[in-house]
DNA sequence: ATAGTCACCTGAGCGC
DNA sequence: TGCGCTCAGGTGACTA
C-alpha cells in the first residue's frame, strides 16, 4: 500500500516506513475509535479525531485544503484522509498490533461480551471520580464520547456527578444497558450530525433527533418538563435533568 | 494509582 | 463586510 503525506502535522507527526509500500491490504478492523488497516506485517492505525474523514478519491483530483494524507491502493484509487482540526492520527505498528501504546491499555468494547454492570461495578470500586468521567475513561470502557455519555446517564437515571464508587450494582446494570442501547441506536440511525458530520454513506446521521439531554441545557426535559441543567465536568459539557437524575440516587431508574 | 487540568486545532456562531 | 471572541470535542500528557 503506497502513501503520500502532504501534511504530517496531525495529533502526532505522521511517519510511515517505505517498507509498507510493498504490502497488500489484508483486511480492515477496528479497536475503540481506531481504524485498523491490516497489512501482512502490521497495521496502519487511523484515528479520525473530531473532524477527520476518509474518502475514496481519484488520485489525479486536486487535494482539498485539509487533505493531509493519501493512501494509495491501486494506480487509480486513493483513500484520502481529510481532517480540518487535525485531532486525528495515523501510526504504523508492526505485529502484534495490539501492543501499540495507544491500544494496549484500552478497556473492553461496550458492545462486547465482557462489558456489563458487574464489570463496571468492579472497576468503580473505591473511585471517587464522577460517573460520567468514569465511563468516558478509555481504560474503563472505550467508545463512550461526550454526547453518548450524557444520553446514557439520562436513560439510566444517574447524575453525571455521582461518585463512581457509590453507584450500586443495579445502577451499573442500568448504565451498561443504557450505553449499549444509546450506541446501538446511534449506529442504526447513521450517527449524530451536529454540524457537518456525514457517515460512510456520505449522508448525515439523524440520531440528534433522539437526543434527550445533549445540547438541550435550559430546555424542558422530554419526560417531565423540568428545565435541563448544564454544567461542566472534566472540561466537557454535561447536561442532565435534575428530576429524572436526582441527586443522591445511586441506583438509577428505568426510563 | 487517582483525579483534575491543559493542550492541541479549526470553523461556526455571535455581538458589534 | 470584517474583527475578535467563545465554544465544541477525543484523548494523551502533565501535575499534584
Amino acid at each position: 500500500m503506497g502513501w503520500h503525506v502532504r501534511n504530517p502535522n496531525l495529533r502526532w507527526p505522521v511517519t510511515l516506513p517505505d517498507s509498507i509500500r510493498e504490502q497488500p491490504v489484508v483486511s480492515v478492523g477496528r479497536r475503540a475509535k481506531y481504524l485498523l488497516i491490516n497489512l501482512p506485517a502490521g497495521a496502519l492505525i487511523v484515528h479520525l479525531g473530531m473532524s477527520g474523514s476518509l474518502r475514496i478519491a481519484d488520485p489525479n483530483a486536486a487535494p482539498g485544503k485539509h487533505d493531509h494524507v493519501d493512501l494509495l491502493f491501486t494506480p487509480d484509487t486513493v483513500l484520502r484522509y481529510n481532517d480540518p482540526r487535525r485531532f486525528g492520527s495515523i501510526h504504523w505498528q508492526r505485529n502484534p498490533v495490539m501492543e501499540h501504546p495507544l491500544l494496549r491499555a484500552l478497556g473492553p468494547e461496550p458492545l462486547g461480551l465482557e462489558f456489563d454492570g458487574a464489570y463496571l461495578k468492579r472497576q468503580a470500586r473505591g473511585r471517587r471520580v464522577g460517573v460520567k468521567n468514569f465511563i468516558m475513561d478509555a481504560h474503563v470502557v472505550v467508545g463512550v464520547g461526550n454526547i453518548y455519555a450524557n444520553e446514557a446517564l439520562f436513560l439510566s437515571g444517574l447524575r453525571p456527578t455521582a461518585r463512581a464508587g457509590r453507584v450500586t450494582r443495579a445502577g451499573y446494570e442500568r448504565l451498561a444497558t443504557a450505553i449499549r442501547r444509546v450506541l446501538g441506536n446511534a449506529i442504526a440511525m447513521g450517527g449524530t450530525t451536529l454540524r457537518d458530520f456525514v457517515n460512510s454513506d456520505g449522508n448525515p446521521g439523524y440520531f440528534q433527533q433522539s437526543l434527550y439531554v445533549y445540547g438541550r441545557a435550559g430546555e424542558p426535559c422530554r419526560l417531565c418538563a423540568t428545565p435541563l441543567k448544564g454544567i461542566r465536568t472534566g472540561q466537557r459539557a454535561s447536561v442532565f435533568c435534575p428530576t429524572c437524575q436526582a441527586a443522591g440516587n445511586f441506583g438509577g431508574r428505568d426510563v
